[in-house]
DNA sequence: ATGCCAAATGTAATTTGA
């Protein structure tokens, strides 16, 4: 069984390729973030024609999260537990809740598509906004753990935070800068702490996922590691491989981010190795 | 080798991204 996260930047922009991809690499489920569309504009046909069911969480033209999946999706849940909200206040004294979180459960492997706020500048509220949705994200899941002991969970998305040095072409360019703060390190340390696993890193898989479209950067291999699997050990303990996709960035019309993606050793009814017992 | 910013909105310029 083959899983992915890809921030896709659009997805009406690139549905071809995007189903492209999956067909090629042979994926059954994948979990989707920048959207950047609202359900009824959703390209469901091209998704389902290669035989892939949706769920998809998009209120407007920003953020945007969703899963495509050639099995079964069930409990669909839209946000998590006292998940903050950001912009102007409503009328319920209250702040908008944004298109970020998507939750899904898959042969009884549970799974979240994030996409983590940005946080644009140090001083910004979009800042104090990223690192409290994070611990709310924290927080939601060691509570879904706690009442779900021994389930495999995976949280995937864009985290937009470069956890180490290594994560960036130079730490020189983000002097001051979002992504590598001591905070949103802190903050994406904490789920580590909580015993998560960083799937790929954890099997030595190095690279970026992101490039920014300007100043060559992805010629220049001048790019960000900001996209994660962060696996419970019950999920980790299904690995059996895991891979960034960064030829997806090459090419006509790309992402700027790439796809990451695991193999798990579970059997599905879309095997077709599937032992026969006579 | 990769390739020199892109997408949505809306029809010009702004917002967002990181």
């Amino acid at each position: 069984m083959r899983v992915a996260t890809w921030n896709v930047n659009s997805v009406r922009a690139r549905s071809a390729r995007i189903v492209d991809w999956l067909v090629r690499e042979d994926v059954d489920v994948l979990g989707m973030q920048e959207i950047k569309c609202k359900p009824e504009q959703f390209p469901r046909e091209v998704f389902e024609e290669a035989g892939y069911e949706l769920e998809i969480h998009g209120l407007n033209q920003w953020n945007g999260v969703a899963f495509a999946s050639r099995l079964p999706m069930s409990e669909v849940t839209v946000g998590f537990d006292e998940m903050p909200g950001f912009g102007k206040e409503l009328e319920d004294a209250t702040l908008p809740l944004e298109a970020r979180a998507l939750g899904i459960t898959v042969e009884d492997i549970r799974l979240w598509s994030l996409y983590v706020p940005n946080g644009r500048e140090l001083t910004h509220p979009h800042y104090t906004y990223k690192l409290a949705w994070l611990e709310r994200l924290r927080a939601a899941t060691a509570a879904w753990r706690a009442s779900n002991p021994g389930a495999p969970l995976a949280l995937m998305g864009d985290f937009n935070i470069a956890p180490r040095d290594i994560d960036v072409w130079d730490m020189a360019v983000f002097d001051g800068a979002t992504h590598v703060s001591a905070p949103e390190r802190a903050a994406f340390q904490a789920f580590l702490d909580d015993g998560l696993v960083d799937i790929t890193r954890d099997r030595g898989i190095e690279g970026y996922t992101y490039w920014d479209y300007q100043q060559l950067r992805f010629p220049k291999n001048e790019g960000m590691r900001i996209d994660f699997i962060l696996g419970t050990p019950e999920f980790d303990e299904l690995v059996v491989d895991a891979s960034i996709h960064r030829d997806e960035r090459k090419g006509e019309a790309p992402s700027d981010h790439v796809p990451v993606m695991v193999e798990l050793d579970v059997a599905t009814s879309l095997d077709d190795d599937v032992p026969m017992i006579f």
